[in-house]
DNA sequence: GATGAATGAGATTTCATTCAT
DNA sequence: GATGAATGAAATCTCATTCAT
């Protein structure tokens, strides 16, 4: 399986990512999938084992390209700046990519989630933390709980790009501003 | 004549929302329902007309039990009064009704979801957008629109109290307390 | 079983009637007819012991009504002049019960007749030989095999009927004659 | 690839004829005609939507085998040749196909009956009361209602072969003529 | 007798997956 | 590898019948 055609895995994913903020994640259906992606449903199976594969390799695919692959670019930025750089990346990406951002929230709470995705989840929440602790050290970020900023900066970039999409407003750099602001006098010390 | 039991509609919405929170809404199966319940899976459809219709009454039902029974109480209150008991109140309510947030969060972005669903939807975030702007004429709460401090409330809130639940944490007043405290630095002005 | 109201037992069946020729034979539900009947479906089963029961006393009792209680009355008279009377008796019967009609034939030819009810179906069968015997001795009636001018006759005065039930053609006196006599030079010597 | 197989959709129809002379239209199940046609259930969806565009197609099939594929080589016939042709050819057909028979007369008087499939019935119709205005330009056909005479054309047809079929009678060249007198003599002027 | 809620077998239909070509 | 027809288990839903009241 795989390292046969990528523009194949592509296809598939698109037609997956499209399908679902169409109509939803039940209601997909690997020949609709294959219909979308013009492909015959067996093909599908060539590439995946099977339909709760497909899902787990698209959402890992969408996560390591929306914000993992964020992470090492930032790294050796002052911890302000590094928020901003984030959240204004993850703003924009979730807003040009709302299809995928569907499928990921929708995904995100189904049980085809595996235990191996499950992990992979864990890596950016890390790095976070990781973060939120270098500002305690610093003096710029509030001595509470963790989970508690953490929380409110994932459920925040969550839905407030998800509005965003929703109404169909333009992500200006002021908006994008505004709401970094919003977030920062959250947790900052 | 056996007389149409009360009872029985909360009894197949407790079973519901418990198989949903085990095993997912996909997944969710009608007989599986009745099951639980202990029921034919017949009777299920003497009180719902289907299965789309069980699951937007239940939705509904949670929607006003967990939140917009809320909103009476608290209109007399001081708005950041009010605002702490609805946050406090709201928390609560997630923490110990887990399976039930599982139920809501799950069926909020599935294709199950009606048009009629939908607007009740709307009638609480109308009463927060209300606060919002009395919070702006009394000078408290920041003059930046209210989709991105609703956006940060709403996404916090469902986060959160998922996290707490999802890791087992006890909800002390502590915690409460801080949680509120980050909200609020948020957006105060 | 029976003898408890006859008023209900005409009640069921005129429903019964009444939602054949609305709906069909298939999508006749027991249910259904207790709705239309004003009464619960448990009550059905006082009256009947099944469905099948129910539309098997149904059948014989509007064949009775309709065809086989013409014929006493009819049996002094000379040979033509019953042809006639029993000819414009079953049309003016078969226009005027037009949902009659409906479910007989429906049900003429479903699954549900019992052997029974099939031997009821015999007796006017039986009564038209005899008389087309007396017709060939009286030499005014071709000397045929019987099956094929009863063919003519019963088939003729089915279809006729629906006919003109379903364009809703008024069956005049002229087109009473008309008719009769095109079946009589039929089976005229 | 398993190639799409044309004798797939003469199995079904098979087994959908069989089992209705069997055990009749209501009764008759999807499953059933899968056993009989020795396919699984769901592969009967991929040549028919549904249970009612199975039913409608096989009958149109019918109607078109069993009569209207007749009607284009009689037409330069003389018109009391005609009438021969098309009755004894009906004849044969329907007593040699009496399962199809069983079939279509059913299915005729069900709730089944598409309006499309409605319409296809209307073209023999249509085609015999041209016949019978041109009998009556020639004045060999009586010059009366076409619809009293086309009842009986049809009724007659109808019922005698379900006759001959239910008797187990067989259809000799003298029946066939003899059958044909009586309903020429009824038409004729 | 009358009611209609409850039952559960069975109907139609869907869909992930397999497999012959 | 690619295809899509075929499969059949399982889902949703229906309905004749029963039975507690």
């Amino acid at each position: 399986m795989r390292v046969k055609d990528d523009t194949k895995i592509s296809t598939i994913f698109e037609a997956t990512v499209e399908l679902t903020s169409e109509v939803g994640l039940n209601k997909l259906t690997m020949s609709s999938i294959a219909e979308k992606a013009q492909l015959a449903s067996g093909t599908l199976y060539i590439y995946f084992d099977s339909k709760e594969k497909l899902l787990n390799e698209l959402y890992k695919h969408l996560l390591v390209r929306g914000t993992l692959s964020l992470l090492p670019s930032v790294q050796h930025l002052p911890l302000k700046k590094q928020f901003w750089v984030i959240w204004s990346n993850v703003l924009k990406f979730r807003v040009s990519n709302s299809s995928e951002v569907v499928f990921m929230h929708q995904f995100r709470y189904s049980s085809y989630v595996s235990e191996e995705t499950n992990e992979l989840d864990e890596q950016f929440l890390s790095y976070l933390k990781t973060m939120l602790n270098k500002g305690k050290e610093e003096l710029i970020v509030k001595n509470i709980d963790n989970r508690l900023m953490i929380s409110l900066l994932y459920g925040y970039a969550n839905t407030f790009s998800r509005q965003l999409v929703k109404d169909k407003i333009e992500l200006t750099d002021s908006l994008m501003e505004q709401s970094f602001r919003v977030c920062w006098d959250a947790i900052k010390s």
